[in-house]
DNA sequence: CTCGTTCCGTACGGTGCCGTATGGAAGAAC
DNA sequence: GTTCTTCCATACGGCACCGTACGGAACGAG
């Protein structure tokens, strides 16, 4: 974070409305107050954008390539499917800044410069756990439902994280013991209920 | 739906505020739009409310009343708690137009005047589906975490079934056979993985 | 019909943001 | 250090919304 850089560049711009977003939703993306944030002002955003659609653009693809594949990537790290699902659902306990841009992003696919992105970014995720269940050893189906189920829970619990993060388990113990049951019943063998 | 209305009521107004929530968010619950809407002047507005802030307040009291208790006496008119939880997870798989309201007012749980009201919902239903599963013979700590996990599905379906309806079973026979996989991972029996 | 209260339309000033125009500073080239 | 290009600050007009002031219409009571 340089404090007064002396000249920006439209990456800075980018970041800086990703970052208005986390903590502001997309309204915040507002090209007057983050130039007050950068310490410059509208002379220099107009000359690197054409207007602010084009900010909210460019800061879009920059949430898809950061924040997208950043997902799928890191739970890779991860050995077999458990542990991979098990990776999904631990980062999302704790980092609430992450689940804050998260769900600010998802709470505005209505609009027409975001939802073609949130559009491939949900599908190219639903369909990266639903082969992870794949994996797992559940027929295709099945696996697909189930992927929409942990995904469910995924976005869910990004929601409660950034809104409400006392209503999620606090210590690591609990958080652990919560881990155990999502994934228990994530996993757990298909049988038809009554 | 009047066409006409000569003279309204606060509730008109609340009514309406909901309206623009459900469909634009908080951001449109804007004095001059909705009286646009409502075929009438800021003048009528000023006179049954001292400002926005006011407006705001009446239209979260009016979504607490009618959408909290809402869902849980709909809930309650099942059988078992397994029906009760089917019929909790059948009414957001369709019902676009509530699901939109759902996830809009969570999405501005940071709102000083919204926040108070989303925090009693989102405890008291959380304490309903806890008690739901303690009732299908759940011990306390594992029925807490089995209602976090089922609430937190639910807030994610709501939030798929409003932006991205698509990616939801569309027919009437995959929708049940997601809902019996749902049904069979929540009530799975607890069983530590690996 | 008259009068008083309730309710609402119109007109106005204030604010925050968008986008444009333009002059000029900051850096590169030589 | 002059020149050219890149980058930015200032100043301006416009729009959408908030909130206030005030006059007048709509209704109920007598």
């Amino acid at each position: 974070m340089g404090m007064a850089q002396r000249r920006l560049s439209a990456e800075d711009w980018t970041a800086a409305a990703l970052a208005a977003i986390a903590d502001g939703g997309l309204p915040a993306v507002a090209v007057e107050p983050i130039a007050a944030r950068l310490g410059a002002t509208k002379g220099s955003f107009y000359w690197h954008f054409t207007n602010r659609d084009a900010l909210i653009e460019a800061t879009m693809q920059l949430w898809e390539r950061a924040c997208t594949d950043a997902i799928i990537d890191m739970v890779e790290t991860a050995g077999d499917p458990p542990r991979k699902l098990s990776l999904l659902f631990t980062t999302v306990l704790g980092h609430a800044r992450s689940s804050r841009l998260e769900t600010n992003v998802l709470a505005v696919a209505d609009h027409p410069l975001v939802a073609p992105v949130v559009q491939r970014v949900t599908r190219r995720r639903l369909e990266y756990v639903e082969q992870l269940f794949a994996e797992a050893g559940f027929a295709p189906g099945e696996a697909a439902r189930r992927a929409l189920l942990a995904y469910s829970a995924y976005v869910g619990q990004s929601q409660l994280a950034a809104r409400l993060p006392e209503l999620l388990p606090a210590d690591v113990g609990a958080q652990g013991a919560y881990l155990d049951t999502v994934l228990s019943a994530l996993l757990s063998p298909p049988h038809s209920v009554t």
